[in-house]
DNA sequence: CCTGCAGCCTCACGCCGCGTGAGGGTCAAG
DNA sequence: CTTGACCCTCACGCGGCGTGAGGCTGCAGG
């Protein structure tokens, strides 16, 4: 074979492609060898191979080999190819920016044991509900072995799961109101009953005994946003919700 | 038709996708309509379109079908999914930022008329090359009929003509050195030839009258880094060149 | 010369997620 | 019945190759 002529399979080793690369971009004309054997082999020069370099080059840069060939053919300002090619790279980068961002923010729900979509933890939970609780949450019982529970606990919820338990909440917040306004005093026999309720609720997340129990409802009804949300039910309720549950801790501790 | 039953059209506006994607949806099996019509109409339940939902949402995510399939079927959890989906991503992410950087560079060459590569431009004009000198002179004779010749006859030049500029120009300047350290007076003969050697280089670039020439060597004895590349050749050079272009000069206007 | 191995040839189907018809049946309203 | 919107299956195409199949070529060694 003669020097300074390359075939397909040397070619594609120098220059860091598949033969297979080299016979498509022969067939739509990209790269055509510049001579073949008698046997019909592709024989490369060194133009060839200067050309292949720019080829590859510009594909590199993003380029259709459609739009390679007109770099290198055409009459037009590269200038321009290369303008179009920036402003649709840049979309598309803006593009995929926004899927890591929206990945980032699906891993976040998961590792934080909700499986629903934004969409759905709407329409279960309604305009009340903001993540910004679990966030908070988080923050101060994070280290928790009760969060540790609550967390594997909920992460194969599906979203009827999660639906029942606002359905469960929904209705033991009736019940307290009911109690609350009937008159029913912290320490008898109907508001203990109703602070077990409570603390069954809790047990369907972790845990809970009667001082963790405490623990919690001494810090959300000492939480301005909770207190607000049942003091709207009924004035006064988040204190009287505190003394049930305290009542009922202290006669089981 | 039933209500509650979607036909594929009906379903694809719904959705925002096109019949074919549920057709194909289908053929994979990914969605199949739980119901066919008589006529072999396919017909969507709410399930369905609940399926449909959550595919879309994953797809949209950049999720391939396969995938899909699996993060709905599948029983691995999807975090993980979630999490090989993120690093993919983040890595097409950084790709694409080279890209873009790289076009940016590659279109800042072509505004400032050099069709070379970053690799050739160094090749071509070594380590003492900086593109700043460019941006420089744009800013300072950007508006001039002599920067928009330039732009226009450097527009379609080479490797191989940049090569021979550099050469050409690198030929003077050793005449020059010999001629100044030799002893030769601005305003002699040999002076003035040389001179018209230099504003013969100048002349490849755009035309150059000898007011011309006397301004662009006022400038560029004047720049510090001019300068002090040519008074590392020989101290006085600078000087001395700005001398003989002026004797010249004055000889002809 | 034969054999074996590496390299080459053309042909051609496949990938992924649809886009785009062709040819023809269905449904409902006028 | 006609008409128009909607539906069906079939099938080729897109971009840039990957992956064989079946067979020829070139060269070194026995």
């Amino acid at each position: 074979m003669e020097d300074g002529l390359y075939t397909v399979g040397r070619l594609a080793r120098l220059a860091g492609v598949t033969v297979r690369t080299l016979h498509h971009y022969g067939e739509i004309g990209l790269l055509e060898p510049s001579e073949r054997s008698a046997a019909g082999y592709r024989l490369y020069d060194a133009d060839d191979v200067e050309r292949l370099t720019r080829i590859l080059y510009y594909r590199d840069l993003g380029f259709g080999l459609d739009d390679v060939t007109a770099l290198l053919d055409g009459d037009t300002d590269p200038a321009d190819h290369l303008r179009d090619q920036h402003r649709l790279l840049s979309e598309q980068l803006t593009r995929m920016q926004g899927l890591v961002a929206a990945i980032e923010r699906e891993l976040e729900a998961h590792m934080s044991g909700i499986r629903l979509t934004p969409e759905e933890q709407l329409e279960v939970f309604g305009e009340s509900w903001d993540p910004a609780y679990r966030d908070e949450a988080q923050e101060r019982w994070g280290e928790t072995p009760a969060w540790a529970q609550s967390q594997e606990r909920t992460r194969s919820w599906t979203k009827e799961d999660w639906q029942e338990v606002k359905e469960r909440t929904d209705a033991l917040e009736r019940r307290l109101v009911e109690a609350f306004t009937a008159g029913v005093q912290p320490g008898s026999e109907r508001a203990d009953a109703l602070a077990e309720d409570h603390r069954a609720e809790l047990n369907r997340f972790y845990e809970a005994d009667h001082a963790l129990q405490r623990g919690v409802v001494t810090f959300t009804t000492g939480d301005e946003r909770f207190r607000a949300r049942y003091e709207a039910l009924a004035p006064g309720l988040s204190d009287w919700i505190r003394a049930i549950v305290e009542a009922n801790a202290d006669r089981h501790t």
